[in-house]
DNA sequence: CTCCTTGTGCAACTAAGTCGCATTGATAAA
DNA sequence: TTTATCAATGCGACTTAGTTGCACAAGGAG
């Protein structure tokens, strides 16, 4: 049983250890700053940043910016679509089902008002 | 027939002139450069920005961030989804329906490869 | 051990968007 | 007409998530 550094011809390192074990954890995406506190090591952010780029070109992590300028990450999986509350910015993964489309879609943000925020 | 700034009791400038002016012509949404570029006139991008809050505030105007770290805008209209191509980073206004979601959807995102880039 | 590639830390940088403040412009009392 | 008031604008400084250049550390391959 190859581990995930060999699937994909990376070194297994402290950092990609770390940054790859909080986003196994996570429920939903997470942005740096996150990620950062789940963290059991610390790093600089460039070496998070760089890490993350070369998941997300291996095709382990996939990435989207919410409405707060940031980015946020998460495993790669089935595509489905994260709900991002306007109020309370949570944001949730959600099962959508979408009409067809002119393309290839691979990510699917919505936005709003959450069921806890809107009564 | 009260113009669009009576309707919102909000003062008629050159400034706001000029930017609505560009998103009523707009076919997609526009970024601030993209927007600065088919204006008329010149000015200041604090004086576009601030005006800019103003109409999302009250409504007239709808923004969301693409993938860019940039904001785009578009008249409001119905709630419809933008497909963002990975790609060629076209933006595009596209007929969606989705099944049902625990909140009120107030924008739709879809990101992927669109079909002149597929091919 | 030496060579070479890859990963990391640090500090400087980038750039979209924001903010404080002085000035301008318009509208409303006085 | 003058004066007070408030909104809109320009300008420059600032903020901040993310990026980049560079020197140094790890770790194999030969
Ligand atoms: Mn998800
Ligand atoms: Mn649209
Ligand atoms: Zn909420
Ligand atoms: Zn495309």
């Amino acid at each position: 049983m190859k581990t995930i550094f060999e699937r994909h011809n990376i070194k297994e390192t402290p950092a990609r250890n770390s940054i790859l074990s909080v986003l196994k954890e996570a429920k939903n995406p997470l942005n740096y700053d996150q990620i950062r506190e789940k963290m059991d090591i610390e790093m600089d952010k460039a070496t998070f940043y760089r890490n993350i780029a070369k998941f997300e070109e291996l095709g382990m992590v996939h990435k989207f910016e919410a409405d707060d300028r940031k980015w946020y990450f998460e495993l790669s999986t089935s595509v489905h679509a994260h709900f991002i509350c306007d109020t309370c910015h949570k944001i949730i993964c959600v099962d959508v089902t979408i009409g067809d489309v002119e393309g290839e879609v691979k990510s699917i943000v919505l936005k709003g008002t959450c069921k806890g925020c809107k009564r």
